[in-house]
RNA sequence: GCGCCCGUAGCUCAAUUGGAUAGAGCGUUAGCCUCCGGAGCUAAAGGUUACAGGUUCGAUUCCUGUCGGGCGCACCA
């Protein structure tokens, strides 16, 4: 509503002013200012048109703050500040009703509707199936879950998805290393593959397995077989863990789903098609000197696709001179499947070392002929884990490290949570592990959590003496109570940034200065009191709070809770 | 060698896509509970935003270079 109005006054301002221009029109920025003396919502909308017109942006500024159509009850000023910025203020009206407003949009309130791009498929985790989760997939989990309700709550449809790496070599692998483990159990020499998983976790599988029929598949040599028993293990784990951690999939997206359907040769079909393929023993285009062209005089020909014309380095193998597709060719087909389905859009969630993938792919899919901005990927840095102040060193080969299982029961899922959604998905993450344990004040998790149980009690207790919050409304004058009306003024334009700039971080960042803004409010006024009626108004702003905390957790998956038991720690 | 990410307070990180006086938490120091949950609040100290240039009304943000850290550069997935 508030951005509906600024948009459409502004618009208009800028046509009385002459200041705008169909052709080109100028860029509407609208941000929420860090200074609380700059307003409430401030532009520099001035200083960017007066640029292109050759004006004096303070007067420009001027012209546009007296043409700007207010409405008061939204609006009690508009003010032209520093090189002019257009700072607007809310009016004491606007402010007054919008705990009703919360109160009555419940869950809703932060959710709007931004013009977007259809509906999105972000795909997110798509570990190895060979392994338990590990911590970059727990980071990757919350930032992905996180996500898709971001992009629902500003009305884009959008769902989750987990890609299944079921088919060619690691899961190979990964059967033979169970065979391996079942024939240590039975005590049948069998050598570990020189690559294989050495993980305890094979063994347990190995120690579950049906024998007999496990003993006919290692005489038989089936190792599918052993595949197949670890795949659905390893899934079920994945799911399992996945599920309790929170993070939701629309669909488990299958590898080998693209192969058996023939959609993969498909794709290729349609690649050679478009004439992006040939064969070659080594490509005809290569910027780098690296010396590999001696090597491929003893393979036959590989199938090229011309992913340099698309801004790839060089050109990429899809098909081997054994016959067998390079992942790369499954995942384009992956990719071109997610938009056969209706995606406008895909957000897919990559580890670090797979950023220098990135440029390969978007070339693939341009030679595919899909729509430049089709992909979009986002890469969750690594994550450094530290204990006692020294790295936990995580070696998947040597099967140590640690899982997103040990994880939830170590810190909690929500703590957990919290700590990946507080940091910049981009930026590498030390995840502190004694500091995430503290059930503490130093745990921000726990701050945010603690402020919904105060105003939880805080309910209770003056819903214990008859009172309720108010339903007539009326007047907040305290500067306490309108320093948190603002604050929670401010959570759908929080969300709507968030979700286009793909940075939930923004969310725990707000929610810390909510709760603190809630705390200080607690401090300077009074809830229940003698006047009886100032009681239930201030309840109702404290359940307006309450409400917005719990939406806002809600975005990061963390639970809101009513009651927290004291810890002996705390206590302490 | 080439490419990508990063370098901000003692530590971990923000800074609303180029905005106004660079902010939080932890740690440190000094205060605040007869009263709604002290897992809280108030205040102080802490900065040449790695360094050097450039672009402009304005740069932590964009460009160039240097230094430092991480990760990639396969007929692996």
């Amino acid at each position: 509503m508030v951005w509906k109005n600024l948009i459409e006054g502004l618009t208009a301002a800028l046509r009385e002013a002459g200041a705008w221009d169909d052709a080109r029109p100028p860029r509407l920025e609208l941000a929420i200012p860090r200074e609380s003396a700059h307003g409430d919502w401030t532009t520099n909308v001035a200083l960017v048109a007066a640029k292109a017109l050759g004006q004096n942006p303070r007067a420009l500024a001027a012209r546009l703050a007296a043409a700007f159509p207010r409405d008061p009850s939204i609006f009690e000023s508009v003010e032209v500040a520093g090189p002019g910025f257009l700072n607007f203020r809310y009016s004491p009206a606007f402010l007054d009703q919008l705990p009703a407003r919360i109160d009555s949009e419940a869950e809703a309130f932060g959710e709007s509707r931004q013009p977007g791009e259809g509906a999105v498929l972000v795909e997110y985790v798509s570990a190895n199936p060979t392994g338990p989760l590990n911590v970059v997939s727990a980071r990757a989990a919350a930032v992905g879950a996180s996500l898709v309700r971001l992009l629902r709550a500003t009305g884009q449809g959008a769902e989750g998805e987990f890609y299944v790496n079921d088919a060619g070599h690691q899961v190979g692998l990964l059967g033979q290393s169970l065979a391996a483990r079942f024939a240590e159990r039975i005590g049948v020499p069998r050598a570990m593959p020189e690559e294989g998983y050495q993980g305890e976790y094979l063994r347990e599988l190995a120690a579950a397995l049906p024998e007999a029929p496990a003993r006919a598949a290692l005489e038989r040599g089936d190792f599918a077989w052993f595949r197949d028993q670890a795949l659905d293990r390893m899934l079920a784990w994945q799911r399992r863990d996945l599920s309790d951690y929170g993070a939701e999939f629309a669909r488990w997206f299958r590898e080998s789903e693209l192969h058996d359907s023939s959609r993969v040769t498909e794709t290729l079909a349609e690649l050679e098609r478009r004439g992006m393929i040939y064969r070659a023993r080594t490509p005809e285009t290569r910027s780098s000197e690296r010396p590999d062209a001696e090597e491929a005089d003893e393979l036959g020909d590989a199938t090229y696709l011309r992913t340099s014309r698309f801004g790839d380095d060089s050109d990429r193998v899809v098909m081997k001179s054994t016959g067998a597709p390079t992942y790369l060719l499954p995942d384009i087909a992956y990719h071109r499947d997610k938009r056969a389905r209706g995606f406008r859009h895909a957000i897919d969630l990559w580890g670090p070392d797979h950023h220098g993938y990135i440029p390969r792919m978007k070339a693939a899919l341009l030679a595919l002929g899909l729509e430049p901005d089709f992909l979009e990927v986002l890469i969750v840095q690594q994550v450094n884990l530290l204990s006692g102040g020294q790295p936990v060193k995580m070696s998947k080969r040597a099967g140590e490290f640690i899982t997103l299982r040990e994880l939830m029961e170590d810190v909690g899922a929500d703590a957990a949570k919290f700590f990946f959604l507080m940091r910049s998905t981009s930026a590498h993450l030390d995840f502190d592990l004694d500091l995430a344990r503290r059930q503490n004040d130093e745990n921000p998790a726990y701050y945010v959590q603690y402020a919904h149980a105060r105003i939880a009690a805080l309910l209770r207790y003056a819903g214990g003496s008859g009172l309720e919050p108010s339903r007539e409304g009326g007047h907040y004058d305290h500067p306490g109570e309108i320093a948190l009306l603002r604050q929670l003024a401010a959570f759908p334009e929080v969300i709507r940034g968030a979700a286009a700039a793909r940075e939930p971080h923004r969310v725990p960042a707000y929610l810390i200065e909510t709760a603190a803004e809630f705390h200080r409010f607690y401090h300077v006024c009074r809830v229940v009191g003698d006047d009886a009626s100032r009681s239930r108004l201030r309840l109702r702003l404290v359940a307006a709070t309450g409400t917005v905390l719990r939406n806002g957790l809600a975005l990061l998956g963390v639970t809101a809770p009513d009651r927290m038991d004291r810890t002996v720690e705390a206590l302490a």
